[in-house]
DNA sequence: CTAGTGCACGTACATCGTACGCGCACTATC
DNA sequence: GATAGTGCGCGTACGATGTACGTGCACTAG
């Protein structure tokens, strides 16, 4: 409920200066006053006056202060040391997809990332604003390798077109599928298109239906995802692969079928049958029987 | 890839037991001894000699040792000291699902239980394998609370009566999607008939297509309840609700549609349509999406 | 009584995300 | 030129977590 301290003294500092007590060129108390007056720590203060940076609100003048008023041209290219690679966010974003994609997401620490690099861990967060803004971006940048392309006429084709590009996208990052939904409903950027296609491609339906196939679609390529995922993050942790496993854990299943009394699985062992367990294919399966669905409902 | 130091104790052990070079009634190496021939720690001997114990094929006997041969009957029950509730592993199980419905799943921590509980931490341990163990035991119970029932006659009716008592589970326990994902494929007994009810509602199907069917659908129904969980933990953490949310990011939404000329979007906004957000009516018009597409199929 | 057992569980460790605050390079002022 | 004060980068340290380890216990055969 009650705003963090940092937000709380961003916004009693913007109220003074939006009632005009502190006019541009004016400098506005500094870290160690705000840690004086509002009893925080500096790096508290110093998060507050960034929230106001970054509303272009007032600017950093070093060795001054910080003065009311957005921030000077010419922004001085600060002076590279000498051969460093010179981190930026995009070189962090890169290295936490890079190790996600080995490792999976549960091996992803800043600690990892920073070691990776070869920096500290705490000059990670000169870049970004934490491993949850982090995973966020992640998950921008992971999207923006698969661009949409130019919408097919024919919606059903449009709509699998993007479910299509979702599904590269979950199958060339597995931690994809876990991190997108995780967090709170962030804004994904590039996510935003997407949609946007989806409900181009559905303009013959009814405003609200479209939105809910939007999302039910999402849903279902996500849900088909994480199995995906679960699986290969289980291979990778015990070493074992699903056929191995199912084989492995087939007499424990068989038992339990036979404790339950469940008619159709007997049946299915019965028959020796043997489901070829192929994802992309389950996954076009569904995605077809989503779109026969809407089909009918079209006409 | 190679074995846990436990399980290659124990498979060492029972390689003994049915090559015969240990009999009936003969005593099996000592933890003790264990620790000193394979140079591991204490607990790993016990652990090791707790897996050939769950197979049946030796018993313990307190004072002398772990002597081969299923148990003796009469197992003496232990006598309770004193007014204490005897806990079980049952209690810890309904002590995570409690404390998981009420602050979700990130809440849960094995030492959060046992204070919950008023146990020591280690206690617990006694009960449950460890953290993964007991999540996978919690999807199980929480799963349990919502029986089957009667199949109705009709397959559409009989796919969706499994929907929506799986849905109903994930509408209770908001934790219950991602945690039956997390961790690896495991055996979950309680959702075998539900497997097994959707199968035999879809006999008319070949099989296969009646395989993929049934994982799509767990794979949607799941999905939404995964936007279901993230939304209601996001209003949890922050105490806001997406409602509030979506008008506080809305000129920050407004800003990158009109930035990346998200020509439906702009549609949207203009009408000034306003989405009614209900999960549940999202997810039956998927779900009667999904069926329709599978009538279609079916002629 | 002694020596040896299995078992219960308190202590301690490795790991995590990141809040905190020190020291730096810098500049207006005197 | 000395001084006092600035914002900023990042090393240290904290409070979590899951659980491996090893100690002390009740017990039994000899």
């Amino acid at each position: 409920m009650s705003e963090a301290p940092y937000q709380v003294i961003a916004a009693e500092l913007r109220r003074r200066i939006e009632a005009g007590e502190l006019l541009p060129g004016d400098r506005v108390p500094s870290t160690r006053a705000l840690v004086r007056d509002f009893g925080v720590a500096m790096a508290t203060a110093t998060k507050a006056l960034q929230v106001l940076q970054a509303d272009q609100l007032v600017h950093p003048a070093p060795g001054v202060g910080t003065v009311v008023g957005p921030p000077p041209r010419s922004r001085r290219t600060a002076v590279a040391p000498d051969g460093v690679p010179d981190l930026n966010r995009d070189e962090v974003v890169r290295m936490g997809i890079a190790i996600a994609d080995a490792e999976g997401l549960a091996a992803l620490s800043m600690r990892r990332i920073a070691a990776e690099l070869g920096v500290s861990t705490m000059a990670l967060y000169r870049y970004v604003g934490g491993k949850d803004a982090l995973v966020v971006q992640m998950v921008d940048a992971a999207l923006g390798e698969f661009p949409l392309g130019e919408s097919p006429a024919h919606w059903r084709d449009a709509v699998t077109a993007v479910a299509r590009v979702h599904w590269a996208a979950y199958r060339r990052h597995l931690w994809l599928a876990s991190a997108i939904s995780l967090s709170r409903p962030q804004l994904v950027p590039r996510l935003l298109p997407h949609t946007d296609a989806i409900l181009r491609a559905l303009r013959g339906f009814e405003k609200s239906a479209a939105l809910s196939t939007t999302i039910s679609l999402f849903a279902y390529v996500r849900g088909i995802a994480l199995v995906m995922e679960s699986e290969a993050q289980a291979e990778q942790d015990t070493g074992v692969t699903a056929d191995e496993w199912a084989t492995r854990q087939g007499d424990q299943l068989a038992a339990m079928i036979a404790a339950g009394n469940l008619t159709a699985f007997q049946e299915l062992l019965a028959d020796g049958f043997d489901y070829e367990y192929d994802l992309d294919q389950l996954f076009e399966f569904g995605l077809g029987v989503f779109l026969d669905g809407l089909s009918a409902r079209l006409r």
